[in-house]
DNA sequence: AGAGCGTCGCTTTTT
DNA sequence: GCGACGCTCT
């Protein structure tokens, strides 16, 4: 198969691969050996010379299993995999490691997972189950989760691994009375992982430093594996990551990592930017690469993010600049709440697509949060428009399937103290609380499982004679299942297995139109199963867990569908689209609250921001709203600092000052009724503008009163703002200060 | 043991 | 405004 190919990639010189690339880009594809640093900006070819290189080591007659590409998303690994694909083909492609760090750590800690002290049939917990985790071993301390948060506790946990700090080492550190309160419960919380033969997502990278560490063989095999390393968005690996990266180039040094450090978004979960900007130093001999020219963005829309990024101080100057055209304007859109603001921009959508300016897959939606998906998707629904959400989450996170899902963890692991725990009485099998503490109790003093408890019960003290029984009968419904765990195909064992646990059958009992939901849930499961094993010829049940963990959600059949596109700025990244919306652009929501202390926060909402901004290839759009329903609650917020910093060349003048449109349904009883948290210290101002008066809006910036009309909460003054722009704000919503 | 009710925290972002 | 969790009652 490999033979084929390879002969098929030798028919056309390897210069040929060059065609249509710029001078910097041929540069970065032809540098193969020794560290390569690629500084590439957004929307400067980066993917294309990422996959292009790969295709050029291929050509130069580089084995392709021989070559390992590390992304940091599934999406991202996805994509390079179809776009090498595409130009080496693909069975090529496949015989390529290509994959996120976890995705690819999970598989080499599968197999030499007895090196350190697990079996190959491990379960990755996801953050809920480590959270159980938590929880679990406080209350076997006795400490209160009222006093002590167990979320705070995973991310001082998952903090302290991201920078592979053992618990041990965490302990001697430890000095104040919290911090060594929580080196306990980390220890605990690391015996108690290990005990149930299960990783979390941070064990994933630092077991396998553990493991290359350790074991020499190992590690000479990674190394005479993989000659050719490629990390891209290198700008967001933790020091794990880092890690790693480092041991796996020691030999050959021929690593090569992509990244650009004004895109740096999740230093909120350990990524250090530090690994980008040190790169040089970490290897004095690295050929350094910048992509500045900018193939996907009209001039406006670069020279927006280019006026937003530069308040930023940590930042490493370059020059982003593009041969495209000048472009639309930037639309800005203020709206009175979060419904409104809803409504605007699929109005706004809609007319452009009407005039066949843009199809709806052209189109995205971006936001901070994923609670604001909510407003746009009942505007959406209402306006008859197809929209399709990129979150990751929300299926896999409904009870049912991570109850499915729970069982066939068990099956594959009884070790799994979680999944046992999740399922062991759902549906109902008359094995309580009281009892299972007892059983757990006597599991950790006798070291070994709860599951190994269960099966024979009698010897735990207080234990009741039908508990013993429902616990027995419980293990042999797992038992019995596991026997042939090696014999069924996963689908028709999970199938059958499922179906004999009673899940599906008490939802489907219960017979309303929620439980029949949550039973056609688990059918999807089980269909899904099957798919991937008429896919995939080898599926494990095992194999199958590990993918279902380490992926948010594949929507990506529908991403190719005509539909408008929700989603994260977050998720954003690496996406592109002709017509770009950024919503909620206020203080508070977009810079998040917790920025305005932070100055460090602060820049790294703005790389959001200039994330965001950066996807747009034709057209960009803001909102925001002066109102907006948050925690079930209105409150009122002040247009974003982030507006004010964009060039106002750059802004349409219509769209600084679109009108609050008319349509809008909304009577004044609703909003007499609505609680009122924000205080109203301003109010005394606002009443007290008078004509011929300065004022200053927080982004249209300096004006002078003309005039004043209504009074008390619906009095409004119209305003001329320096730039000759004349607007009407109602008092109570527009924070003007007196200047 | 399990159902029912009230309280609390939560929304940042993801492997 | 929702869901997870803990307390109380049966």
């Amino acid at each position: 198969m490999t033979l084929k190919l390879v002969s098929q990639s030798d028919h056309v010189p390897a210069e040929d691969l060059l065609d249509g690339l710029n001078q910097r880009q041929a540069e970065a594809v032809t540098h193969t050996e020794g560290p390569l640093l690629i500084i590439a900006g957004a929307g400067s070819g980066k993917t294309r010379v990422l996959t292009v290189r790969i295709a050029y080591l291929l050509r130069l007659g580089v084995h392709p299993s021989h070559i390992l590409s590390l992304t940091f998303t599934n999406k991202a690994a996805q994509e390079m995999k179809e776009r090498v694909g595409e130009l080496v083909g693909g069975s090529v492609s496949r015989s390529m490691w290509v994959g996120t760090f976890h995705s690819l750590f999970a598989r080499i800690l599968r197999q030499h997972a007895d090196r350190i002290g697990y079996t190959s049939s491990f379960t990755i917990y996801d953050s809920d189950d480590q959270l159980a985790a938590i929880k679990a071993v406080m209350n076997q301390l006795g400490v209160s989760q009222q006093a002590v948060p167990p979320n705070g506790v995973k991310g001082r946990i998952s903090n302290a691994k991201n920078e592979m700090m053992s618990w041990q080492e965490y302990s001697r550190r430890a000095s104040t009375i919290s911090e060594k309160q929580t080196a306990q419960i980390y220890e605990l919380y690391e015996k108690r992982l290990k005990h149930s033969n299960a990783m979390d997502f941070d064990d994933l990278l630092l077991n396998t430093i553990i493991l290359l560490d350790n074991h020499t063989d190992v590690l000479e095999g990674m190394h005479d594996r993989f000659k050719y390393l490629c990390v891209d968005e290198y700008q967001d690996t933790n020091r794990a990551q880092y890690r790693v990266v480092n041991i796996l180039a020691k030999k050959f040094r021929n690593i090569c990592v992509v990244g650009d450090d004004a895109q740096s978004i999740y230093r909120w979960r350990g990524a250090d930017i530090r690994n980008i900007l040190e790169f040089e130093r970490d290897y004095p001999d690295a050929r350094v690469v910048r992509l500045e020219q900018n193939y996907r963005s009209t001039k406006t829309i670069l020279a927006a993010a280019d006026s937003v990024i530069k308040n930023n101080e940590k930042q490493l100057r370059k020059t982003l600049w593009t041969e495209n055209v000048e472009g639309e304007k930037i639309t800005v859109l203020s709206c009175r709440d979060d419904r409104e603001e809803a409504e605007s921009i699929v109005r706004t959508i809609k007319n452009r697509i009407e005039k066949n300016l843009y199809r709806y897959s052209d189109t995205a939606v971006l936001y901070r949060t994923n609670a604001q998906s909510q407003a746009l998707e009942d505007a959406l629904r209402r306006a008859n428009l197809p929209y399709l959400i990129v979150s990751g989450v929300s299926f896999y996170k409904r009870k049912e399937v991570k109850d499915t899902l729970a069982y066939l963890r068990l099956l594959v692991n009884p070790a799994d103290a979680e999944s046992l725990l999740r399922i062991v009485n759902e549906p109902a099998r008359g094995i309580g609380q009281t009892s299972l503490n007892r059983m757990q109790e006597y599991a950790v003093n006798n070291s070994t499982t709860l599951f190994d408890v269960m099966a024979d019960a009698s010897v735990v003290p207080q234990i009741q004679q039908r508990v013993v029984t429902a616990a027995r009968n419980f293990v042999e419904l797992v038992e019995r299942h596991r026997e042939v765990l090696n014999d069924l195909p996963p689908a028709t064992l999970a199938q059958q297995y499922i179906e004999s646990t009673g899940l599906p059958t008490m939802y489907k009992q219960q017979d309303t139109e929620e439980s029949l939901d949550k039973w056609n849930n688990i059918e999807r499961i089980l269909d899904h199963i099957l798919e991937q094993q008429e896919i995939e010829e080898n599926l494990t049940l095992a194999s199958y867990l590990e993918t279902v963990a380490l992926v948010s959600e594949q929507d990506d059949p529908q991403l190719g569908s005509n539909r408008i596109a929700l989603m994260t700025m977050h998720a954003s990244k690496g996406l592109e689209f002709p017509l770009v919306v950024i919503a909620g652009l206020e203080q508070g929501l977009f810079p998040l609250a917790k920025a305005e202390t932070d100055p460090g926060e602060q820049e790294e909402e703005r790389r959001l921001f200039y994330v965001g901004i950066t996807r747009a290839r034709e057209e960009l759009i803001l909102s925001y709203a002066e109102r907006r329903y948050r925690f079930g609650e209105l409150s009122f917020s002040r247009p974003s600092t982030f507006l004010s910093e964009l060039d106002q060349n750059t802004l349409a003048p219509s769209g600084r000052s679109v009108a609050v449109s008319a349509k809008i349904r909304r009577t004044v009883e609703t909003y007499s009724q609505m609680p009122v948290k924000e205080d109203y210290s301003q109010l005394s101002v606002k009443q007290s503008v008078k004509t011929g008066q300065r004022v200053k809006h927080p982004m249209f910036g300096v004006g002078v009163v003309v005039d004043v009309s209504g009074y008390g909460s619906s009095a409004k003054a119209t305003v001329e703002f320096s730039n000759g722009q004349k607007k009407q704000l109602m008092l109570s919503y527009a924070r003007l200060e007196q200047v």
